[in-house]
DNA sequence: GTCGCTCATGAAAACGTTTTCACAACGCAT
DNA sequence: ATGCGTTGTGAAAACGTTTTCATGAGCGAC
């Protein structure tokens, strides 16, 4: 049937040993090296990489995990994943949880079954509360979302900081009823929900905040609660992209303007909030460096397995635009 | 070291062809079968994938290769591909070629490595036309560009018709001077180009039509220097989601309105298009009908390899909105 | 010239499963 | 009772590699 590493032995006339140095890194004469390289060619033989992995023991594979790869910022950082998995010659596996904690223990036992060289997960906050090293044969990378400290290397954003940051902005225009809208399920937007209390406090404001399931339609529906009550905000922080869009949706569709009616800010430097008229003031994550960085974490891990639990933070860039222009 | 299913049969006191069994879809009795069950709760057992690859020649795994996952297009479609695949118990291995030939052979051979069981492929123009069925072991899908008519399965948009329904509806609205400006390096954007170009035939009007590859800053740019030259067209079709950003951005940034300076319209209904102002009218393709429909046909022709070469082909909607209003 | 040493090579074991094959036990028709 | 298909089970082969182990050749040092 289909042609195997005997094959090729007997076309090179050498032994499947010398077949597997060859193609590998082992020491193999110049001579057959090359009388094996023909043959390869001759009988369009391709290694079987089931069979290799079993005998090596090695999968040469990363399992990426991430809540929806619809979602830009995972979207960027899947990319800069794959990249480096790839330059390394390794494949990617993707993963979707939908934010399911189901299906995000069925991904994650799904891995050991692989036998993956690693994983990069970007976690619910239920979830990653559970997770314990121990239970993992390979290195694990939290992105986005954090654990509890101590457990696995990740690498994620000041989200505290940047929380803050966009209160500040928001304060040094001129505004004073600053409400937050917040994602429900990650550590993540906890964390922005921190930075924004704490500023608002340091402020002498009254915090307003809400949360919502992190996706469009959820947080346009709240929105556009929120700007019907009497009372409303004169400016609304929330805590990612897909927030951010379905509160642009809830203004447009209520005629509410912004600045002017309600000011926005959020995060995720998203093509689309420069391009909007005025324009919509963002915290940018590094998103590349955030998948860079992840991967880089876990090759360290792997060559240094006892090394101390790392956690790379850093930092988002404010962005302002008009969408938070002087009060 | 690990548990393997020698392991569990110890600790159930069977052989290992009936834990295999027991686990599998094997005839084995209730008593053994509830035996097993719990020796492999006992001792963590968790069963090898690639030794059981290697012995059943069953991969269970979907390959997808796309130019970019950061293509709003692309990840729509990855998406409904990964859920189809996890429904029906497959994994996904996720590559982007860059639009690079050379990328794109070197994933196919890999995915010839991991024997997976099928492939669902979006080609360069160039890598579709030399693709040939019978140098592929597994059923390979084509979406969005399409190789050579009775090649490979293949569901695509209708891009003829959609590129004559955009000239028809500026028609319509009242412009004539029409430019077109396409990706290329894809049949797609050929398709385009050629229902624009027969449309605008069909209402004897002149066709200017300008190339750039498909991504927003090459589109940008060449869109900056169409509009500095004398006699800029009243309207402007392009062939993507990436290429429409780059116009706007290039009309932004040139102090050009819409649809007072000049027209546009586009393809991929993505969320920024309404948001902007004005809206940009364009064609939406059923982005996850096309993965699902990819799927279908893989699924198929697994079952059925005999079946003759199918092309689905899937209308698009035009959605007319401010960009494209009367002249 | 003999003793170690390195080096290239082949035979065979090993990786962890599924599947084939053989067989025993059982029920059922003769 | 005998024969026969069915069913559940275990021993062992098979999947296609890499790796271990043994061997023999080549070579420099004494």
């Amino acid at each position: 049937m289909t042609v195997g590493i005997r094959d090729v032995a007997r076309a090179a006339g050498v032994s499947t040993a010398t077949v597997s140095r060859a193609l590998g890194k082992g020491p193999v004469s110049d001579a057959l090296r090359e009388q094996v390289e023909a043959a390869v060619r001759a009988t369009g033989y391709r290694p079987n990489l089931s069979a290799r992995r079993l005998r090596s023991q090695s999968a040469q594979t990363i399992g990426l995990i991430v809540a929806d790869i619809r979602n830009p910022f995972f979207t960027a950082v899947s990319r800069a994943v794959e990249d480096a998995a790839y330059q390394a010659g390794m494949r990617l596996i993707l993963c979707n949880t939908g934010e399911d904690a189901e299906r995000e223990a069925l991904y994650l036992r799904l891995m050991q079954e692989e036998r993956v060289t690693g994983v990069v997960f970007a976690p619910t906050r239920r979830t990653a509360e559970r997770l314990r090293p121990e239970d993992f044969p390979f290195p694990l990378v939290l992105i986005d979302r954090t654990g509890p400290p101590g457990g696995h290397d990740g690498v994620v954003l000041d989200n505290v900081a940047a929380g803050s940051a966009l209160v500040d902005h928001l304060v040094e225009q001129g505004y004073s009823r600053i409400a937050g809208l917040f994602g429900s399920t990650s550590s993540t937007a906890e964390e922005r929900r921190d930075g924004y209390l704490s500023a608002m406090r340091r402020h002498g404001l009254e915090p307003r905040m809400r949360n919502v399931p992190p996706d469009a339609e959820p947080a346009q529906a709240e929105v556009a609660r929120w700007l019907a009550e009497p009372g409303r905000p004169e400016a609304l922080i929330v805590s990612n992209g897909l927030i951010l869009m379905g509160a642009v949706r809830a203004a447009r569709a209520a005629g509410v303007a912004w600045p002017g009616g309600i000011a926005l800010a959020g995060f995720d430097n998203e093509p689309w909030t420069e391009l909007i008229e005025p324009g919509l003031t963002v915290i940018e994550q590094p998103v590349a460096e955030i998948g860079t960085q992840a991967m880089g974490l876990l090759f360290d891990r792997l060559k240094t397995p006892g090394q101390p639990v790392r956690k790379v933070v850093l930092s988002g860039r404010l962005i302002a635009r008009g969408s938070t222009g002087r009060r």
